[in-house]
DNA sequence: GTGCAACCTTACAGTCATGTCAAGGTTGAC
DNA sequence: GTCAACCTTGACATGACTGTAAGGTTGCAC
């Protein structure tokens, strides 16, 4: 498929997957017109680089990551580097940091609207019977 | 207390902190000499600046929060801006959609360090008594 | 009071993942 | 043939850092 295709199908701008392929992290074959040619498991690969770098890892680790994610049920452990393998246990630990973090402000910020909420019905609706 | 100071117990760079003011996040006296002179409440205000940075809110609308969360405790609403409220929806919004995500790839991640290890444990000790 | 380390200052450049735009080539439908 | 809808590369912008250079200030030892 073309690259229009891919990023309607993955809601990866064209832009970052032209990006993405910069960084090494995808190579499309190319058609005799220049035009960029993706295979189907690409479609995968890029929402898995999403999710990925949405975790906040960035795509030098990915590109590390990748070659080891290759099937998409089993996990095949190629070479078993111990190196990589503390990256991605401090990479999982950060997640979990920045896990509860979010759901720390998250519910800051839920008690935040209620708190505008209430200060909206007492501005709109001043007057409370007594 | 100076720049320094400030850095260590908040954590935060003295080159980060300096940014924050360049944002208007942090409004720090000078002395005579041209440092930078913090209030003990910039403290809270820095973490609370880190952590809303750390939750993948942007600068310029922790800047429009700040502002309504001066109390540490007690949430005060000054202007019930509706448009700030959606804002903040939003924002809330996308961060439960993060959290998810995260929460997916830390599992996707903790699944791959355990295969890893199996994998390594397999190198290291091939003969597996039948 | 000289020297020196440890602090502070500004200012400018680089990075990373994106966004946006320009200038131009290709394709397919009418 | 022309027009829209694609595709190409390249360049510049942005947000949140991050590094570093070049220089001023402070405090302390000698």
């Amino acid at each position: 498929m073309k690259i229009g295709e891919l990023a309607k199908r993955t809601e990866v701008p064209t832009r970052m997957l032209r990006y993405y392929e910069e960084q090494g992290l995808i190579t499309p074959r190319r058609q005799q017109n220049g035009y960029r040619e993706y295979d189907e498991y690409l479609v995968d690969r890029v929402k898995k680089i999403r999710g990925l770098l949405n975790s906040g890892i960035p795509t030098r680790i990915i590109g590390d990551m990748l070659p080891c994610l290759n099937q998409p049920q089993e996990i095949v452990v190629a070479d078993p580097d111990p190196e990589l393998r503390e990256m991605l246990v401090r990479e999982r630990d950060r997640m979990a940091e920045r896990v509860a973090l979010l759901e720390h402000h998250r519910h800051a910020l839920t008690r935040y609207i209620a708190a505008m909420d209430r200060s909206i019905a007492a501005t709109t609706a001043p007057r409370v019977p007594t």
